[in-house]
DNA sequence: CCTGAATAGTGTGTATACTTACTATTGATC
DNA sequence: GATCAATAGTAAGTATACACACTATTCAGG
């Protein structure tokens, strides 16, 4: 029985949502973590942007501020990343890896990009491109219908 | 500043998730309306699917059993869908949806139907059929590797 | 320098989305 | 027909993912 609903965008993109997650869950689970993707996603941007705060992390990877304090603070009391008040700026809070956090990531960043390809093992090599492709470019187009839209480049 | 996992599958497809549940909310607040899409495709597939219960409603629209529960919990409190111990296997419940859910339904399947292009605003007709064949034919490919699978024709 | 707008972070509340464990049934098997 | 595996639903716990309101702080203008 196929439903109207099931050639949705909106249902065919919650299906690969989960499939997503899932696939994330199970790698880490055979790696003993219990890292999710969003806290993947944080620690990577850390990383990436020194000295960046608790706002502008949320920003670099489209999550709202109330759901980036919750996951620093889950990262924070598995010891992977450290929080301190910024000195000229005393309202926020500088969010940076711990030696323990960056060697997890070191670790982590090359498996989390192989198996990316099992999430869409379904679709062929050409195929899987071309849908990234276009969900890059629809995405983009998207950000500002988000609730937490992705913001680059707001600083030197 | 581009980061590797903004071209990640995972990435782009939480994004995509996260424009199609804020366009979801956004029109259904325009209509006065407090409605997520979760519950929508609930009242959906309730109404494709005569005297269904829980765990096969579960199936058709893939979540687990414990989140459909909370989900029919609140379309119960707002009244539009009932529940009924089924008479032939009393651990089940019957879920059917009341007249007010069944009005309610038949004004919001057109409109929903409607804003769908919405979600992929950035694509081209051409673009958007092609990036929903191939998202089809990810999910169905990926769709063991999900916790909570799509299960049909279970029964006659 | 003072006031008011804007911002960073948090707290509360709601809604998925899962896990594990539990109860109440059902059905299958000996 | 008693037993035992399997199933339906729920409960409790964790983790996003948002809204809204609140405090602390910063900054812009006069």
């Amino acid at each position: 029985m196929q439903l109207e609903i099931h050639n949705m965008a909106g249902y065919l993109i919650r299906r690969l949502n989960q499939i997503s997650m899932s696939v994330f869950q199970e790698r880490m689970k055979e790696l003993g973590l219990t890292m999710t993707s969003v806290q993947f996603a944080a620690m990577y941007a850390v990383k990436a942007n020194p000295g960046i705060d608790q706002a502008r992390l949320a920003g670099v990877i489209a999550y709202d501020r109330a759901t980036i304090g919750g996951v620093i603070d889950r990262l924070e009391s598995k010891g992977l990343v450290e929080r301190r008040v910024c000195d000229h700026d005393r309202r926020a809070r500088i969010v940076s890896l711990t030696s323990e956090g960056d060697a997890l990531l070191e670790k982590l960043v090359p498996l989390v990009r192989d198996f990316q390809d099992d999430i869409l093992s379904g679709l062929s090599d050409v195929e899987r491109a071309e849908f990234l492709r276009l969900a890059t470019k629809a995405a983009d187009a998207g950000n500002d219908l988000s609730r937490a839209p992705l913001i680059l480049d707001k600083k030197a």
